[in-house]
RNA sequence: GGGCGAGUAGCUCAGUUGGUUAGAGCAGAGCGCUCAUAACGCUUUGGUCGCAGGUUCGAGUCCUGCCUCGCCUACCA
């Protein structure tokens, strides 16, 4: 038994995520955490909400409410999402905690005194109107290179310019319009990555199973021209983690918050804190701290590919620059884009799935399966309509969900509604079960290494063989001579059907506690070394309920009603 | 411009340290079965592995150049 921490990128607090950000963390990491569980590992499935930040105080002054409001709602509503896709978080926080603030301060406080915190002197605009300082991509003006009139802070969309605010002619104030804008003097603190590249990059360089996106973004961002830069942590709002250094306000720094991305990787270890706190014990400090018992912790982390530089980089130089015994990440599994229909998702254009209206529209499963079979691993993946039905119909529909109705309507018309008696296999049925044994070690492999698509495929190959075995045994001919061997061709394919509903689960959970419920199955247990165990643990008192289809098809009419429903505005 | 990745059957992809007739799923064709969501099983048609050179007894797999696509990053001389 292995203790297995597992972290997904927390998701942006300021509105519903799409399909795209659920393939990129959250649901390949419940998949893992399912089956780490599944064999028999001590697992620590841990996720937060990534609430601070101008995006955030934005969306609450739209919804009119105030930002403690709109983040306790969006985290309720993400939360409820989470669960409707049936992801197994053992807990689900928050970056706002009190417990995230304490650390944060705490990490802080750690580094500055180990040196890797200076102050800076910065110029940044102050909008009158907003009475807020402006992050660089809330001003717009006119490009000085192109002239587009809509050019943001931070670059020009037009000429693709990178632009400093102050570049800007005539600038103004995205949020309001306002042109009354000055230009402040106003002090930041920075951590000094910089000075810890080169531990950054050893530690990087030894890990020679990443994967090579993880790798090569972390490279690249290590040895471009200028380096590793140092970047600056705090930031003049009032939602977020307070300046503080050793629990005292921070002089200079009054009213000003620590940045996002500085608050936010901690908020991993504030939730795990949160999740030991409401049990009232100190469990976070055996996953968090080394010399406490996370050295024996393999901790996995997951993501999409804009938020490796801060996974790779700049949480671990917190960590290393704290110079504490903290739990740096094992491995990092990083997810390339999902694409649909060819094109981007799109918050603004109303373009492509999103979370809450995935699940009113198909079981999670579908979304589950489709995703995952398909998960941008190596590239860039297109969500299709057509390859969406295409793959539910043949994989879930036909290949599991018949065999499932197959089976359980001919047992009922022949046999009643008890599984038959008879354990009296033969040859076909052990064949049957080496065939099986060879492809499920495969998929216990690559589960192991993080292929889901690869995994995917050879759970689907088990499923296969359950028709394929079918085929050959023929109960419906072999009946008519010898009943008892027909009870046992079936008795055997209810095994198999109780071993699909035990591996299939880290794809697709909710079906499989339906099909255990609907057959009466043996509650779920830990999966097994070898299989011939799983073909022999069927009681003689299992009924079966309704036979009802499991994986109803996506017709042709609805496929077409969603294209374009869901093709933007 | 630089960095990274990808270009393999109609489509989506897999091809481990170079080794005998290049694989899977879907789609197509034929046959079989009738328990089943007209589902399933068996057989089968598709590939000069982006292009051109090179290394090697032998390259989809290594090297060089070029072309196309995607992502990241920078516009410095």
């Amino acid at each position: 038994m292995k203790k297995i921490l597992i972290t997904s990128a927390l998701p942006y607090i300021n509105g519903i995520k799409h399909l795209g950000n659920l393939i990129g963390s959250q649901l390949p990491a419940d998949v893992y955490a399912r089956y780490m569980r599944a064999r028999g590992n001590k697992v620590l499935f841990i996720c937060a909400t990534d609430e601070h930040g101008t995006p955030a105080e934005l969306a609450a002054i739209e919804k009119k409410e105030t930002v403690e409001k709109f983040c306790e709602k969006m985290w309720n509503i993400q939360k409820n999402i989470a669960d409707g896709f049936s992801i197994s978080f053992d807990y689900f926080g928050r970056s706002s905690s009190q417990q995230n603030h304490e650390l944060t301060q705490h990490f802080a406080t750690k580094l500055w005194e180990n040196g890797f915190i200076e102050e800076v002197n910065e110029n940044q605009f102050f909008s009158k109107e907003d009475n807020r300082y402006l992050p660089d991509r809330y001003i717009t003006g006119t490009c000085p290179s192109c002239g587009y009139e809509k050019a943001r802070g931070d670059q020009c969309e037009n000429c693709t310019k990178q632009l400093q605010p102050t570049d800007l002619i005539d600038p103004s104030s995205t949020i309001s319009g306002s042109r009354s804008l000055e230009i402040r003097k106003t002090k930041h603190l920075y951590l000094k990555q910089s000075e810890l590249k080169n531990k950054l990059d050893d530690w990087i360089s030894k890990k020679d199973d990443w994967p090579i996106l993880t790798k090569s973004i972390a490279k690249k961002w290590l040895h471009n021209k200028e380096g590793l830069k140092d970047r600056g942590i705090t930031r003049d709002l009032s939602w977020g983690v307070k300046v503080k250094k050793n629990g005292e306000a921070w002089k200079g720094f009054e009213n000003k918050v620590f940045y996002v991305w500085f608050d936010a990787p901690i908020a991993y270890i504030a939730a795990t804190k949160e999740w030991s706190e409401n049990n009232s014990n100190q469990e976070w400090k055996k996953w968090w701290i080394t010399d406490q018992g996370a050295d024996e912790v393999y901790y996995v982390q997951f993501m999409a590919k804009d938020n490796i530089p801060f996974h790779t980089l700049s949480f671990p130089a917190t960590i290393f620059g704290s110079g504490e015994n903290w739990k740096l990440v094992d491995y990092i599994k990083g997810f390339n884009w999902l694409l649909y229909e060819g094109g981007k998702f799109s918050t603004s254009e109303k373009r492509g799935i999103f979370m809450d209206v995935a699940l009113k529209i198909f079981p999670a499963d579908y979304w589950r399966w489709w995703l995952l079979t398909n998960a941008p691993e190596n590239s860039d993946t297109n969500f299709t309509w057509d390859s969406f039905q295409n793959t539910i119909n043949k994989d879930l529909a036909d290949v599991l969900g018949n065999f499932i109705t197959r089976v359980t309507k001919f047992s009922l018309a022949k046999f009643g509604s008890k599984i038959p008696k008879c354990n009296d296999y033969g040859v076909l049925e052990t064949k049957t079960i080496n065939e099986i044994e060879l492809l499920y070690e495969k998929y216990n492999n690559f589960l192991t290494k993080i292929e889901i698509r690869k995994a995917s495929q050879e759970l689907r190959n088990m499923w296969v063989v359950g028709n394929e075995y079918l085929q050959k045994a023929q109960p419906w001919s072999i009946l008519k001579k010898d009943k008892t061997k027909a009870k046992m061709i079936i008795r055997f394919s209810f095994h198999l059907i109780n071993l699909y509903s035990l591996i299939s689960e880290p794809f697709i959970p909710d079906s499989c506690e339906k099909i255990r419920k609907n057959f009466g199955l043996q509650k779920k247990t830990e999966w097994p070394e070898r299989l011939e165990k799983v073909f022999d643990n069927l009681t003689d008192e299992n009924d079966m309920h309704s036979p009802n289809i499991l994986f109803p098809k996506i017709t042709d009419s609805e496929k077409e009603g969603f294209k374009e429903k869901f093709s933007g505005s």
